[in-house]
DNA sequence: CTGTTAGCGCCTTCAT
DNA sequence: ATGAAGGCGCTAACAG
């Protein structure tokens, strides 16, 4: 049907260059206002595109960003790329998703694909290390592409970064359930080489000795961020002599499993035993028996971090501007830990 | 530091010519193994990487595919999404995301987007119509861009769908309800200018007549996908003179609006009150008294989708296929209908 | 103000 | 089997 037509269709078209056709289109200040207006009416009249890709390859940005997730459907994730998207859509960026699944040698080659596709920056929560490091992030800091951390982050010199105070979130979950009566407070963690996890973990710890408890090792235990790991957790806990009364969960969903499995054996909660969770997952909130999270507030995170890439592409080149952003956890308080209003 | 390299520096290190480099690099049969392989092992040492630009601009594909939705962060857009990148990546195709947040004028903008970018093809969950349609589909077409419809379609010559069946998933949730006994049923429906809740209000309507009961015009209610319009919905309805004893709700957030306000109101679900959703969203399995609800499916909806965007996208450009792929819908049931089994 | 020229990086006839 | 040349569509010097 309707052939692409260029600027040079219009300017055969008009007895003139290409040249002026895109000065015109540019607005240009030097160009007559008459010339101007007759190449934009006939361009709309022809129904002219201006074709990105050619002017890609000519200034070298492609407009697009990519972001890099361990997986999309989570409503965190998927959260934080709305803000990012919102973000930077006025500016003209378009957003390229990519998933890693929690394996490095996915994320090392997601990290390539984007810089061959030269994407203006890449916005990225990393995965834990599942394979071989090669140098995928020497690789884009050396083409000088913007490289930002949001939540999970990597330290990196010279790469920003957006997280929340994970330290602050594991503190105040726990200090509330010590506020709460709970003597012996159990910890879901994550896997310890991403920091969040660890640094979830060290707020726990500190918030224990803080109130002068004492902290055991065996009351930690690393799960994955799944309802049946959960459930599991208890399964173990529940067998120790030393038997908790309280989870602070680094996952909503291993919380959930906690809970579930909680009922099963008639434990009563919040009165027996307190959980409290991670990230405030949407079905925290509507649970019957609410569950007691730490909000992450995703949608800022993105848009925050997506402020921080544009920070970066603006400046010039030569200035690796290194910015640390940490966006304060906010304890959401609910049924699952609140033996004062229940 | 490390600069753009090209063919042409990776030519230049030979003695030879870009040409022979590219056809190197690309496999060309005619040419010799020697220096193929030398070639090959320069550009590696080189460090060496393809400008996809420019080889879009020469091209004319970019391989990215743009996926349109109304917005990313709700289980099933994120799902579909994770869908699609799923089964495109192994193609070498990268995902772009836009979103719509429900304004048409936004979706004809996205659509004018993708095409200035060059995209492959768009995969799209189209919008109600709030604004003027311009002629934005029209110009996808023109431009022989692939165009696809998940779930919420729109009735275009020439253009594919993947959708689900989404009167038989407002039958099989109807005729459930009346299997269970319920004998006044309302509906809370969506926006009537979207095929999907026209669809699962006919089925709605359908189950009804063939089951020898009224259809009541008062007892079908248009609401927005939200907690608080259920609850408001609820209100509307026992207001009614013919009190209703279930709803099928076309939005699993309204469903779950209903019943906390039928639980404000001291009616027990499901022997005095049964209510079903639409989209299995994960928190209707999570709930303690968890909600029946109609699943989607939406991984294979997207992973469908990019199976159809192949094929369209392999035929020759002259031939227009239209696939219409429709999904079966599954109905779970779960306690908040079930009064055989509580 | 506008035309001419050149080049972004790659591929692909056409020669040789 | 390889070199030379042209072009994808656009912009940015450099002229005039």
């Amino acid at each position: 049907m309707s052939e692409k037509i260029t600027i040079y269709d219009i300017a055969k078209k008009l007895n003139i260059t290409a040249a002026t056709v895109s000065r015109a289109l540019n607005n240009n200040p030097k160009i007559k206002e008459s010339t101007r207006e007759l190449v934009i009416k006939t361009a709309a009249s022809m129904n002219y595109k201006q074709n990105k890709l050619a002017l890609a390859l000519k200034s070298g940005r492609s407009n697009n960003i990519g972001v890099i997730v361990p997986r999309i459907d989570s409503n965190f994730f998927a959260s934080v790329i709305r803000g990012i998207e919102e973000e930077l859509h006025p500016h003209g960026y378009q957003v390229i998703i990519c998933q890693t699944h929690e394996d490095s040698k996915r994320e090392n080659e997601n990290l390539y694909t984007l810089i061959d596709a030269q994407v203006d920056g890449i916005l990225m929560s990393v995965t834990a290390v599942t394979n071989e490091n090669d140098g995928a992030f020497h690789n884009v800091l050396e083409k000088n592409v913007p490289l930002i951390f949001f939540d999970r982050s990597k330290n990196i010199d010279g790469v920003s970064s957006v997280t929340i105070n994970d330290f602050k979130g594991g503190y105040m979950a726990t200090q509330h359930l010590i506020n709460e009566g709970c003597c012996c407070i159990a910890h879901l963690s994550g896997d310890q080489s991403l920091e969040i996890f660890k640094n979830r973990f060290l707020g726990y710890k500190q918030a224990l000795l803080d109130n002068g408890m004492i902290f055991k090792e065996e009351l930690v235990i690393s799960v994955k961020s799944s309802v049946d790991a959960g459930k599991e957790a208890i399964e173990t806990l529940l067998s120790l002599e030393t038997r908790p009364d309280a989870i602070f969960s680094s996952s909503d969903f291993a919380a959930l499993g906690a809970i579930q499995e909680l009922k099963e054996r008639h434990i009563s909660i919040p009165q027996e035993f307190c959980v409290t969770g991670f990230s405030n997952e949407p079905f925290t909130k509507f649970m019957e028996l609410s569950i007691t999270s730490v909000d992450q507030s995703p949608l800022e995170m993105g848009k925050m971090s997506a402020r921080v890439f544009l920070e970066q592409v603006d400046k010039t080149e030569t200035i690796k501007i290194e910015k640390k952003v940490v966006l304060a956890p906010e304890l959401h308080i609910r049924k699952s830990s609140s033996r004062t209003d229940s």
